[in-house]
DNA sequence: TTAATATATAATGATTTGCTTATATAAGCA
DNA sequence: TGCTTATATAAGCAAATCATTATATATTAA
């Protein structure tokens, strides 16, 4: 059962940002996993910069928070957003993309953010 | 508990669809009423062709359908569809948009498509 | 302090989106 | 049959989107 509802034009506004192969698979992979930026540039085969900016779309809408750790900074899902109920919702609809991460962690290239 | 997933890519296309406040609107009133072109043009004040090219979107991707009714196009939301449970699921977050049909019911221009 | 690494921001451009107006199609009715 | 109503399609356009390359900022390490 829903406990709360969200406005239908921030609902629409999140389900649009959901609405990209890219930053969908960024946030289900947040969902289990807190990720550096580097290792989302390596996972998608994309320029940093394209990265950098489909996080700073989640970010301004309350979807992930970043904490810096050293030079690196670590993205993770908001479970404090008023969306974060209805984002769960929607991941719940989702295969796992673990094996993204694990195909990285062969490569030895999850290391590097550790 | 959710019993099937969805391709990501789908997902995402789906979520796409559903990130316009139009479109997202439009299912869910859909959800609990059918209703026809010409109640959409009187609920959304908008063009009886942006109307339909929202809702051939909808129906492009499968998650409504259309039944004619004489001269009225009846559009409701396809039950049958792989993506009914994760559109439900996100519908469910959202507050009943139904007094926009009761606005139309007190103009007296719902029963025109009736 | 200087160099290297990780990330963000700015500028740019091709593509997509969501509307508009104009027109076509389909059904109902006189 | 021709007129009206309901809807769809086509063409065009401004704005948004998503990538790119170039550059700026911040942290670490030599």
């Amino acid at each position: 059962m829903i406990e709360s509802t969200v406005e239908i034009g921030k609902a629409a506004s999140i389900l649009k940002l959901l609405g990209d192969k890219t930053r969908l698979t960024m946030v289900k992979l947040l969902n289990n996993h807190d990720c550096c930026v580097c290792e989302f540039v390596e996972i998608f085969k994309m320029s940093q910069p394209a990265i950098s900016q489909h996080l700073r779309k989640l970010k301004d809408a309350g979807v992930v928070r970043e904490n810096r750790r050293g030079q690196w900074i670590i993205y993770s899902l908001n479970q404090e957003s008023d969306y974060y109920p209805l984002v769960q919702n929607v991941l719940d609809h989702l295969p796992s993309q673990d094996y993204l991460l694990e195909k990285l962690e062969e490569q030895g290239l999850r290391i590097s953010c550790e």
